[in-house]
DNA sequence: GCCATTTTATACTAATTAGTCAAAAATAAT
DNA sequence: ATTATTTTTGACTAATTAGTATAAAATGGC
């Protein structure tokens, strides 16, 4: 097949629109701004992901594949597969560069800015924090049915739980970027689990 | 004092101002339409509000003053000052108009949106948000005293669990916009509460 | 070597945006 | 009535924006 080869790397450049639409989100992030940070041109963006929406697109699934992969194969290798829930509820809380509490969730982002803005889009995002919720879920049975929670538990409503914990953790870290603060809220949050 | 009387209701222009920015955003609320919205032209609008970053911290402090003055005479005049608290969160689960789920919380909103925006606008929705946290401990604190709450309860960090499960709900209610699905989750998430 | 194809580079465009300005209209004080 | 002051009106502006177009560079197939 003829042609140019591309001079860039597809992941390292999905990677850095990551960043920009995680910190702007999605509007407020102009294709200069991922220009720049791709360091990219326009020629070369549009040709390879279209537009700006198509983009945004590409980056939700690169940057979600990823996470859910590695969070179902830690549930699935774990024999204590709550302990992975709330790893991941702990790296929130004491993320290893605090600016991180600034972002927040990118998913969760998304959906609280382009509600009113771009449905597609914001459905997208919905799409993938349900993933998320059937992730919890899928670590809760395990654990349930290794006896580590009790026999009665309601694993979906769990989930939804851990996930309505998620969201608002994702919100509350930009009031309180601390983890002296955070601690405290998240121990009282997943007192219910082992 | 000589001057030409203003010709429209303060407190009026500033309802629909909020509706634009509630489900628009700050930034993706143009001066278009929040003219169209409030029924001004451009000079009079930068007149009487100055900017669009003006009139949206006017909006903020407009909007959050009467809902926290409202809530704060409810828990004063309430003998069950948690049950004021638990109906703030059963309106936003099953609220008159279904498509209030679609906005979320103002607030929380502009948190998310501004953190890397405009640090300023940040910072004021914060600081309402550590408010409305601040009500919930005075509930709490009243509680307390009158034996509806163990005597060891710390207010402040239930007062943070509630502001986080706040937050949550108004992410997760746009995934989940139903009573049915948004009751459970509340009565699990309140249920250390009498 | 030449051609078809793809990527790169950059100038350009049409639309949108927040904010300004100057003139007209309305009002109170004198 | 005249004047000073404030509000209203709408045209205007300078900057920014997402996206396009065109040409050059790079590649494989023949």
């Amino acid at each position: 097949m003829a042609g140019r080869y591309r001079s860039f790397d597809e992941e390292a450049v999905l990677k850095q629109a990551t960043d920009v639409f995680w910190t702007k989100g999605y509007e407020s992030a102009t294709t200069e701004d991922l220009l720049a940070a791709m360091d990219l041109n326009k020629g070369s963006l549009y040709n390879a992901f279209g537009n700006k929406k198509q983009l945004f697109k590409t980056v939700v699934n690169y940057y979600t594949a990823a996470i859910f992969k590695n969070l179902r194969t830690d549930i699935d290798m774990s024999d204590q597969p709550v302990e992975v829930i709330r790893s991941l509820f702990r790296k929130a809380c004491d993320p290893k560069d605090p600016s991180a509490h600034l972002k927040g969730c990118f998913l969760g982002n998304a959906v609280a800015e382009l509600a009113n803005i771009d449905g597609e889009l914001e459905q997208q995002a919905i799409d993938k924090l349900v993933t998320l919720k059937n992730i919890f879920k899928e670590g809760l049975d395990k654990a349930r049915s290794m006896g580590q929670l009790p026999a009665d538990t309601d694993t979906e409503l769990t989930a939804r739980y851990l996930l309505n914990i998620w969201n608002g953790i994702n919100v509350t870290r930009r009031m309180y970027p601390y983890r002296k603060d955070l601690e405290p809220l998240l121990k009282m949050s997943l007192n219910m689990l082992p």
